[in-house]
DNA sequence: AAGCTCGGCAACCGCAATATG
DNA sequence: TCATATTGCGGTTGCCGAGCT
């Protein structure tokens, strides 16, 4: 694509900003917006590039950003998102309300990634070192450890998002079948079951099903709940993307052995493995393009909402997957996973998120503005970054599980 | 006190994705 | 549909201050 450097016009300044530069900037946004970059320094007086004042007012001069040091909370945070990401820095400042991914990506290249190789933990795959070494030697298929490190990455990512898709998708079809026939039998108008039938997260067809009342018999006699026992014990097909759970719960272990470094792991996991026993009242939000698939208030009851929206809400679809992906990696050891609701240190984090912390003051921003749900215990909107970019997506899903049988123990042979 | 080294961070560079005409 | 403009993003650079010799 043919475009032109935006910096390389003679007489525009570059290097550091000065506070008069600073101040015309912020006053000009303050007062029209920033419109377009490119037309912005030259009506605001501007000697320099509208990307270099994109990048001013993106990293620097913006309102909501948070400055100065990274808490142990931000910092776990990072460091599972970026087990879980990799150096998607922008996805992970998504998270991290008012930092910047400047900011994180700097504090990971300057504090975290050399904490964790200080610890012999591989800031890559985020396994220890040795584990790496051993998987190498023991005759992988991988040729070396780095190919093995970004494979990793890529498979632990892929992986286990297509799952999570997957059964999100699933589930909210067997919601969907289930709901049909439980309707059917209650004689409920064809129409009703058509439309229910026809449903899909793109359709915009404007049916609202609510299943989330917890004492409802659709929502407890279905066999298809979608956090039932018996569909998350798939263990046999869990992703690889509990690893950096297992790890963190190695570190644990080994922080024991190893107190020379006052920033500790140990904390993380701890708190992780913590909420893990106490949260049930996680949520988890996914939204098709079109339709919100919640997850609701409660995994016990099985709340579970579908809520067909004219538009998308395609921030509080990454939220709802990197929380379900957590929820995921915290259950993936086994055990009855209705018991276990989403760890979830992203969400739990006081800085993070609203639940119980700090005010997190909102703040309209082009990034970051995650929103945090008071009294939720997990749900904040983020504004951008999407995973789920494709408006056909989830119909690829749905049809990729409708050729699929549709088993209601939830072993899809989907990959 | 002067010079050197190193770490932290703001800013830049260039590619890719997206929007627009 | 294509070409171009704009924006987003991640990697990298270089400045600056703190600490050390």
């Amino acid at each position: 694509m043919g475009r032109s450097p935006c910096c390389d016009k003679v007489g525009l300044k570059k290097g550091p900003w000065t506070p008069e530069e600073d101040q015309m900037l912020l006053a000009y946004i303050e007062e029209h917006g920033h419109g377009s970059w490119r037309a912005l320094p030259s009506k605001a007086g501007l000697q320099r590039c509208g990307k270099s004042c994109r990048l001013r007012w993106t990293n620097y001069l913006r309102p909501d950003i948070k400055r100065g040091k990274f808490s142990l909370q931000e910092e776990q945070t990072i460091i599972q998102l970026h087990a879980l990401l990799g150096n998607r820095w922008s996805a992970i400042a998504t998270h991290l309300q008012k930092r910047t991914d400047n900011e994180i990506k700097n504090y990971w290249n300057t504090h975290l990634k050399k904490r964790l190789t200080k610890m012999g933990i591989d800031p890559v795959t985020h396994k220890p070192k040795n584990d790496a070494l051993l998987t190498t030697q023991a005759g992988s298929n991988y040729s070396s450890s780095k190919s093995a490190a970004n494979l990793s990455h890529m498979a632990q990512w892929e992986s286990a998002r297509l799952e999570a898709e997957a059964r999100l998708v699933r589930q909210s079809k067997l919601r969907s079948h289930s709901l049909l026939a439980t309707l059917a039998a209650a004689g409920s108008s064809s129409a009703t079951a058509t439309s229910l039938k026809s449903w899909s997260p793109s359709s915009g067809i404007n049916v609202h099903v609510d299943l989330e009342s917890p004492t409802s018999t659709l929502s407890t006699a279905l066999p298809g709940n979608p956090i039932s026992s018996s569909d998350h014990h798939e263990d046999d097909r869990s992703p690889s993307i509990p690893h950096m759970f297992e790890f963190i719960k190695d570190v644990s272990h080994r922080q024991h052995d190893d107190e020379s470094d006052d920033w500790t792991v140990c904390q993380l996991a701890a708190d992780h493995h913590s909420s893990i026993n106490d949260h049930h009242n996680h949520h988890i939000n996914a939204v098709a393009s079109g339709g919100t698939i919640s997850c609701g208030s409660s995994m016990e009851a099985g709340g579970w909402t579908l809520n067909n929206k004219e538009s998308s809400n395609d921030d509080v679809a990454e939220e709802g997957f990197i929380s379900l992906l957590l929820c995921d990696s915290s259950t993936a050891g086994g055990g009855d996973h209705q018991e276990h609701g989403c760890s979830s240190e992203v969400n739990n984090n006081s800085e993070v998120s609203g639940g119980g912390g700090s005010g997190n003051g909102k703040n309209s921003s082009n990034k970051d503005s995650s929103e945090n749900n008071s009294g939720s215990t997990t749900t904040t909107t983020t504004n951008e970054h999407e995973y789920y970019e494709d408006k056909n997506y989830w119909n690829s899903i749905l049809n990729l599980v409708d050729t699929s049988s549709p088993s209601p123990d939830g072993d899809t042979p989907i990959f």
